[in-house]
DNA sequence: TTAGAACGCGCG
DNA sequence: AAAGCGCGCGTTCTAA
């Protein structure tokens, strides 16, 4: 953990002038723990009975390949189990009996070469892995659709409902201090704003900062989210936020001219890494896919070995076999022409990892210190992460300390609002995300009040003298629905 | 019986 | 041998 912002540490001298950071918007995040988020508590009982009954099918249809005769293994290993008399069920939860299953009675990719757990005591039943042998084994797939189903329904959709709160109608709630016009249940997370050692916020109890959004079914559970009768949702985020700070941390003249240009980065990496010049010709899982994933993964330190998994994931995910041109030399190959085509990339790694090397600290834009001792370790394992983490604080702490900027810069609009007598409250901050809750009527001003903000965060006088070397868009939304939805 | 490790997975 | 940064949390499994 860091707690180093803005102080330099004794016995370090610091070769360059770091600011002090001195922006944490304290009251702010009281305001929104406060406040809390809506939910929709029926809508969450719907959903979490249809996944209940899906989790059956499914457990039983798995329970069927089982070899009946080797069923007592599982039962004798399991030993929550068995209630019920005859209900002799592999337990699908336990990650060691659904790797008996498959890897020791089915035979599943057996002359494969199979990742193991951390721990190297068996094969790993991971989503990674299991992605690849999708085809392989009808019961693969259930599996896999039982963990999603499993891991919506115990996270959030039994568990929100039982902490909410109600907010009562009346003049002014004891909760939360505002208004309400109807009674409506609300979920108070708590925000963390010592946590990270990147200084970004975390969230917990519950952690609002991982609710589903990637997938049909787990978007199925944002929609719970909901304003309070008569406001509506609205939303703003950065994109593409860490690459944009690594074209400008980097200052690499090709990074900036294509963000300055508005142009698409994954595509123009496409096109100049593969040599394409219409960009009709780019494929969207042949070329656009590597260069997504390594533009993504080269600000965490990806390797050839790493980027070689995530295209083997991306063919299994999408259904289409592996190309034999693709192993793990074309992947060496690929990233080496990335950084021919960002040679200043380079320049910027090799400055962190200098810093780390030669201070055991590296920084963020504001000046926020985080202490990098691995770097020295004697092992070679904890020295190379430390070296990523090295290369990879200063990218995702400066993206920290600008949203926070941007955030203490809505906030102090929104106290004018509510001066002025509109109903506008920040509910939660998720990264390079803000959700906002608005009286109705105001909603697309909201809009345009946190892009404009927001946008402007990089030009605030707590950055710095630092120019912004590259443009920040920011995409408001208003959620026209009243449920909290994607795109 | 219970605290913590291991595993797996949701998000940026 | 491992091989991607930062989090929180649920269930299973294990050691005390």
């Amino acid at each position: 953990m860091s707690l180093y912002g803005g102080i330099e540490l004794p016995g370090h001298p610091c070769p360059e002038n770091v600011r002090r950071l001195d922006l944490l918007p304290i009251p702010q995040i009281r305001r929104m723990m406060r406040m809390g988020v809506g939910i929709d508590k029926e809508w969450l009982w719907e959903l979490g009975s249809k996944l209940e009954s899906r989790k059956v099918e499914l457990r039983k249809e798995i329970s069927s390949y089982v070899p009946p005769d080797k069923l007592e293994e599982f039962v004798s290993s399991s030993s929550g189990e068995g209630e019920g008399g005859m209900g002799l069920e592999l337990n699908v939860e336990s990650a060691e009996q659904v790797a008996t299953l498959l890897f020791k009675l089915l035979g599943v990719g057996s002359g494969r070469q199979l990742k193991r757990t951390k721990s190297g005591k068996r094969v790993s039943t991971g989503k990674k892995q299991l992605e690849t042998l999708k085809r392989e084994h009808a019961i693969v797939p259930l599996i896999l659709e039982y963990r999603e189903a499993s891991k919506l329904k115990n996270t959030y959709t039994d568990r929100l409902p039982e902490i909410a709160r109600l907010h009562p109608r009346g003049e002014e709630c004891l909760i939360c201090g505002r208004p309400h016009r109807e009674d409506h249940w609300r979920v108070h997370t708590e925000i963390l704003t010592t946590r990270t050692d990147t200084g970004r916020l975390a969230s917990k109890s519950p952690n609002l900062q991982n609710i589903p959004v990637r997938t049909v079914l787990g978007r199925e559970v944002r929609k719970a989210f909901v304003p309070q009768p008569g406001w509506k949702l609205v939303a703003a985020d950065y994109s593409q936020f860490e690459l944009r700070l690594l074209a400008h941390l980097s200052r690499d003249a090709n990074m900036l001219r294509i963000f300055r240009e508005g142009g698409d980065i994954h595509l123009a990496t496409a096109m100049r890494a593969f040599g394409i010049d219409d960009p009709k010709k780019v494929d969207k899982i042949l070329h656009r896919a590597p260069c997504k994933n390594v533009n993504f993964g080269i600000a965490y330190g990806l390797t050839y070995l790493g980027l070689y998994d995530l295209m083997a994931l991306t063919h299994a995910t999408a259904g289409v076999p592996v190309p034999d041109w693709l192993d793990e030399a074309w992947c060496m190959e690929f990233i080496l022409k990335w950084f021919e085509l960002y040679p200043q990339c380079v320049e910027y790694f090799e400055l962190q990892h200098y810093r780390a090397k030669r201070y055991e600290i590296v920084w963020t834009m504001c000046g926020r210190v985080r202490p990098v001792p691995e770097v020295r370790s004697v092992h070679k394992r904890i020295r190379e992460a430390g070296l990523r983490q090295a290369g990879n604080m200063p990218i995702q702490g400066s993206q920290a300390d600008i949203f926070k900027v941007g955030m203490a810069r809505v906030e102090r609009r929104l106290v004018e609002w509510r001066a002025a007598g509109v109903g506008v409250e920040a509910l939660l901050p998720i990264h390079d995300e803000l959700l906002v809750e608005v009286e109705e009527g105001w909603e697309d001003e909201v809009k345009t009040l946190l892009e404009w903000e927001m946008g402007r965060a990089m030009h605030d006088g707590q950055t710095g003298e630092l120019r912004c070397r590259v443009p920040i868009l920011t995409e408001g939304k208003v959620m026209e629905e009243d449920r909290w939805t994607k795109e």
